[in-house]
DNA sequence: TGTAAATCCTAGTAATTTGGTAGGGATTGA
DNA sequence: TCAATCCCTACCAAATTACTAGGATTTACA
């Protein structure tokens, strides 16, 4: 029942080129130089969330990425999703009336199931990317030394 | 971003429990054949239960399991909790004050994995089994055919 | 008192997922 | 041209998952 750093490191680097694009493309690179991910694997998120259509790339010498939305308009699932699939930690096919349920009358802890990933969905979709990045902005300012991040 | 069989297979087995325990212990060979759980398998999740408080068992012939508690005061949470550890989909150190956040300021995902991690725990420790037995064993009546269950 | 029904405890293991690394190709600005 | 950059695919070691396996212990009951 974790969060894979695919989730984790997507997060906090696209919170990155949400700061630092304004003016010109961020390199993978730099992102990864700044959040102490290894280059190759970031590689790997981003292009998850350029199919997912939240970045746009552009390439060549002096590219890089920028995001494809308003930064208003990403939320924090949209980018977990894009990295990890679908964030819902029971696949029930009973709740995806589409597919319908192999279970007669359905099961019972099909309420369950649902009212997690409900709950889950909803907090993160409310969680948008301008506010992280104004929170990273503000903490910029007050932070004296030491680590930006954890790992998480 | 799963729950494991542990957790499924878990709760769907103390919702058994505890719709059959009213009259005698129930042993781990009935609930996993009525469940289609492997029995050796559940075997080790009744160990997890007992550890965590949440049943009884009685051994030797005729003995089997009971629940430990009211089944009122068992809450889903308990029971998923009881199975796959922390349910928190983020482990921040940030986020147990006695651990201490090595990240200086703290950082910028912190906020997002704490909404994550208490919308899950809250969802899960408002749901009680008592509620979760009585749909089941209305379900029971309604039911004519096939499967109980889907897996989950 | 013997036996079968049960829980208890520990170890092993195949399959899958995770968290990367590696190699090379394609595009573009200077 | 050449260096910086993204793009694509494959590979791999370590961890985790979902079991299986073997046996020890306890107890009701004939």
């Amino acid at each position: 029942m974790k969060l894979s750093t695919k989730g984790r490191y997507g997060l906090r680097a696209l919170i990155d080129l949400a700061q630092y694009s304004e003016i010109e493309p961020v390199s993978i690179s730099s992102i990864a130089a700044r959040q102490g991910i290894s280059e190759r694997y970031l590689e790997q998120l981003m292009a998850k969330l350029k199919k997912a259509g939240l970045v746009k790339s552009i390439r060549g010498a002096g590219g890089g990425y920028v995001l494809a939305r308003e930064v208003e308009s990403i939320s924090v699932g949209d980018v977990l999703r894009a990295l990890e699939g679908n964030l819902e930690p029971v696949e029930c096919s009973g709740l995806h009336p589409e597919e319908g349920c192999e279970a007669a009358g359905g099961c019972v802890t099909k309420y369950v199931w649902q009212k997690i990933n409900e709950s889950i969905n909803q907090t993160v979709d409310e969680i948008k990317l301008d506010r992280l990045v104004e929170e990273s902005k503000a903490m910029k300012g007050k932070q004296i030394s030491g680590q930006m991040h954890c790992g998480n």
